[in-house]
Order: C-alpha cells, then structure tokens, then sequence
DNA sequence: GTCTATACTTGGATAGAC
DNA sequence: GTCTATCCAAGTATAGAC
C-alpha cells in the first residue's frame, strides 16, 4: 500500500517504508510481466498493481528497464535456490526428473519462466537490455551444467554428452516448454514428456546399474 | 516503394500495386518483429521499413494486430513448406537431424523463428491474441509429429516414446534453442547440440539396423 | 519517501484531400 | 490506393508540494 504511517522499530529495522515499497514494486513487476506481458508492464501498471504512485518506479529504480531487471534479479535468485535444493534431495536420474517435473509446475503456476521468457524475447526492442539479460540467464545455464555433472557423474551418459551440452539443450527445452504450455494454456503436453521422461530414466538407471537394485555405490 | 508509377499489365496482373504493398507491409512487419521485437513493431516501424504511409497498415489490415498475424501466417507457410521438402530429403534418423541443422541455421539467420517466439511472448499483452497465435502454432508441431512418426517409424523408438509427445518437446527444444541464441549472439551452444544429436543417431542407427549398412528396407 | 501535476513523446486509429 | 493531418490514449520521466 505503501503509505505514510505504520511506524517501524525506528532504529531502522528489517525493512523501512522505503524497502518495503521496492519489495512492492518488484512484486508487482513480477505479476505485471507474467500476466501483461513485457509490453503491457508500463510504470502506470506497475505502480497500479503496488498500490503506490507511477512516480515511485523512477524514484526509486531510475528507469522502468531497470525495475523488470530488478524483477529479473529477484526470480532468478529465488528460482536457482529452489532448483538447488530439489536437485539436492534426489539420488538418482529418475528422482531428478520427477523433481524437475514438480518444480517445472511451481514455475508454470506462478509464472516465474514467464517472466524469464518475457524478458529474453522482450530484450530485442530496448538496446543493451540483451547483454543484460543474457548475465541473468548465464547462472541458470551453469546451474544446470552442475546437476548433469552430479547426477551423471558414474553413469555411461558422462562420456556420452558433456553436461554442459546437455544443460544448455535442457534450460532451452524448459523455457520452449513453458512457452508453449503459456500460450495454450495447457500443460499436458509438457507433463506427458516428463513422464515419459521419468520412465526412460528408470529403464536407463535399470541397465547401466545392473540388476541390483539399490547402494551399489 | 508503394509509389503510384509503374503500371502492371492492365489486366490486373499476377500482382497490383494493393497486393505489392501489402506484401511489402508483411515483409516490414517480419523485420520489425525481428529486430525490434514485439513491442517495438509499431504501425510507424512497419510503414517506415516498408517504405510507405502509416495510414496503409489501418487501410490493408484494420489493426496492427491483424498485420502481425499476417506476418506470423506467411512465416509459418514459408517455413512448413520448408520443412517438409527438407524431411523429404531425409533418408534416416542421422540425416533428419543433418537437415534439421541446417534448416536451424537458416531460421536463425532470416529471423524466422523470432518471429514466432516474439508473437508468443507478445501474446500475452493483447487479449485474444494468444488463441489466434496458438492456431497458427499447431500446424509446427503436427508437422513434427508427421516427421517424427515417419523416420522412427520402423525403429524400436517408435514404441519407447509416441511421436506426438517427442513432437512437442523437438518444437520447444527448437524455440528455446533459437531464443537462447538470439539473446547472446552466439549459436555455439545450440549447433553442439546438433552435432552430438547427429553422433547419437548415427550410434542409435547402427545398433537399432544391425551391422547391415543400408538397404534393409 | 510519497503524492499530484505536468511536460513531452510515441503509438493506434480516423478523416479527408489527392 | 495512398498521403497528410490530426485526434486521442498511453507511456516515460521530472518538478515541486507535502
């Protein structure tokens, strides 16, 4: 809402008015470039979603461009933090795509990798928004890099394809696929081929392990 | 140009000055989405890259809308067209990704596939135009099912993964794959890829038909 | 830090001359 | 069919009051 009073500890504690009106206006950015668009996320629409003024939005990030990369900023780091922690739980490949299957949902559902899939096709029509973008993607590409050398490390898949090959083939099938399932507003599509892709892993787990079943390492 | 001169066969030849710039406004519209993006494509881009009025995209189309339809409609027909007659050429799994390869590299070049990847994304921020683009997606992703079905036809994939469901992930693997690229100028990650798809082929190939070499059929 | 008001620019769309 | 001129809405950004 981001008015006047509310006084905080006065000591300036966890987070003034002033943080607490940036956190609004990201979040609504956020919200704005998952259900408007890049081109539909103006300041007024921001502002009108924070519930604060459009004057805000240059008070406080200069530039609406720098607003949608602060907004950038903030899915990527809570999205990396959640991948990596999923990615820690699982054991094998077949615990990884069924927890890459659960997370692809979470995105779809709050539409984190709209806001990703926005601004990458969004960077085309401000100049210099590209380079920024791509920094902001690098860590996802390196993220997924790490999960392929762990999960694959003592499976014959390591010699096969390099994890850095595969990592880029898999964050671009992750974005074409909340593309697609965005605009038909249907997830199936993408679901079906995480299934599938969860019983391949657990014939190929079956084969390259032999017929013991599990602590083989 | 879209000036008044030049006059055509008289008997309203195979093109009159309307359909010329119509073309023209079509062919501007595809190069502003390529790039300025969508947000960027403006009635004024457009009628200043086809060299004519403004007034003109509102006299032929009604509504910029309906011009990046267009745009979109003759990009799909362009590229399916394609697509088919480089399938066609393709005699198994190795050279189907050969070809796929090389049509990647031409989509890239032409902007084909940023294109379409900025109307969805553009999708978004106009009410209605989502389902308008998804009709016109459709169309990609049965004609790789069609290709899908055809080369795995007689090969033991054909009964681990329906050519639907690895339909869908080759269209968004190949939409994320040209986004990507785009974003940071560099098309390395994706034509690795490639490369390693054809390698794998061609090891599939060679277990899947034996030690035969060809003629099998 | 936040709000109101406003200057300036760009874009969608239409009217009317040619 | 095309162009010029124009209206109106929406967007970025800034100034100044509170």
């Amino acid at each position: 809402m981001a008015r006047s009073g509310a006084k905080r500890t006065a000591g300036q504690g966890p987070s003034t008015g002033s943080e607490e009106t940036r956190r609004a206006l990201v979040a609504a950015t956020i919200e704005a470039l998952r259900e408007e668009g890049f081109s539909g996320t103006s300041a007024r629409e921001i502002a009108r979603r924070a519930g604060c003024n459009q004057g805000l939005v240059f008070y406080h990030f200069g530039t609406v461009t720098n607003l949608l990369l602060a907004a950038l900023d903030e899915v990527s780091s809570l999205r990396l933090t959640r991948y990596q922690a999923a990615v820690d739980e699982a054991n094998d490949l077949g615990e990884l795509v069924q927890t890459a299957q659960s997370v692809f949902e979470e995105d779809l559902d709050a539409g984190y990798i709209s806001v990703l899939a926005e601004m990458i096709a969004g960077a085309s029509s401000t100049p210099g928004l590209g380079a920024e973008v791509a920094s902001r993607v690098a860590p996802w590409r390196i993220f997924a890099a790490d999960a392929m050398r762990d999960t694959l490390a003592d499976t014959p898949f390591a010699q096969l394809i390099p994890a850095e090959e595969l990592a880029h083939g898999i964050v671009a099938l992750y974005l074409g696929l909340e593309m697609l399932a965005h605009l038909d507003g249907d997830r199936g599509g993408a679901l079906a081929l995480f299934e599938r892709a969860r019983q391949v892993a657990g014939l190929l787990g079956a084969l390259s392990a032999g017929p013991a079943t599990k602590e083989e390492r």
